[in-house]
DNA sequence: GGTTTTATCTTGACGTTGTCAATATTATAG
DNA sequence: CTATAATATTGACAACGTCAAGATAAAACC
């Protein structure tokens, strides 16, 4: 029950989607605490008394992006129960859409501002949401033997961390997977994943979603 | 010859370290024109002889930091002529120690701020430079037999993705490296550039450098 | 139900920022 | 040695984050 209706009326919430809206037309530099409430309809002071600061509005939105994440995590893994192969393979392409769909939205997640995170409870608790349903998929892949039978958390890492990789380096300026033109992103997104298969480096065993 | 010396003399280099050194001292919330202007000791319009844009300053200290990385990468070449395998370890801590002592310029470095790269020649030219350096080394661990024969440029992609996902992650808000506690993120690290390897998880391939 | 209290919002102000325009100064070219 | 172009300063402006003071309306209390 964090949003009460007294004046305006949940207008925390408001405030956030405008957040949010406000990044997806005119990206990271044109997000501000007067233009959020100028779209909300409010005075430019009405966001402080939800947001103790501009760094709250944007811890905020991160936690929004890592709610996204979570509840897509949980939804693959509600879908494709029986295969856990699958539930990586869309959880990589879920986790890289989201990116390409809302580049800025999923850079402010990623704390390009926040930070002190621990001050926010709230974004701490669904990152590890977020880490906990992608260490299941991880050991579900393993009891499968699709991964290797190492540490699942050490494993966790090393994925996330190739797939947020990926993901960052290519919105982030095109830095090369256009210019190598190697091959197409999703295919190398594909082949990424590939490397922490047990077999060997040829595609057979994750093919693109369709 | 980019730096003629008039009034000031190499003014622009000079406000480029500036910032870099205001970027590690107050982080990118700190990063003004006016306050990198006065760090240089000049007036606060003095910039815009150089930088035509607050983002042309950003670029250039991006563009540091992209050769910071490159010149380290021929130096450790340089240095393990004959290791390629110690020569990709090497270059992995390597970005792992440049985040960790340069967080701030490391998260400028790589474009949270730049939006079109294409305007800043330098900036492509020196992240070209990296690349390329990046792919020698892979193709000498190839030929080595330590990484598996995949299109070179793929597998560049692809081991550059771990490697800067976890340095992205472990420094943007300890997001789990620290949280999960799965093991000291040295040894995490090592961890994930072993899944690249030919043969199977355990540690053996990539020891920790001294 | 009327009053008090408290949460919410507005208005106004201040210092800082990015950037433009106008002006001054100095190095280089002729 | 002058003229010109490059470099730097000063001043101004709107937008921004944030503080302070006041207004308004919901909630709580009797």
């Amino acid at each position: 029950m964090d949003t009460k209706k007294y004046h305006h009326g949940d207008l925390k919430n408001t405030l956030i989607q405008a957040g949010i809206e406000i990044l997806a037309e005119e990206g990271v530099g044109g997000l501000s605490l007067r233009k959020v409430a100028q779209k909300a309809g409010v005075s430019h002071n009405a966001p402080y008394f939800h947001f103790t600061d501009k760094q709250a509005l944007i811890a905020a939105i991160s936690t929004e992006g890592y709610r996204s994440l979570y509840e897509q995590l949980v939804l693959i893994q509600e879908t494709f129960r029986e295969d856990p192969r699958r539930q990586l393979v869309e959880a990589a392409f879920m986790y890289l859409r989201f990116a390409q769909s809302q580049p800025a939205h999923f850079k402010v997640t990623f704390s390009n501002a926040v930070e002190r995170e621990d001050a926010y409870p709230a974004l701490v608790e669904m990152a590890d949401n977020l880490i906990a349903e992608l260490i299941k998929i991880v050991g579900a892949c393993q009891k499968a033997g699709i991964l290797h039978p190492a540490p699942v958390g050490a494993l966790a890492v090393s994925i996330w961390s190739a797939v947020h990789g990926f993901t960052s380096l290519f919105i982030d300026g095109q830095s090369m997977h256009e210019r190598l033109k190697v091959a197409p992103v999703d295919q190398l997104l594909i082949f990424t994943l590939n490397q922490f298969t047990v077999a060997d480096w040829s595609a057979e065993h994750f093919p693109l979603p369709e």
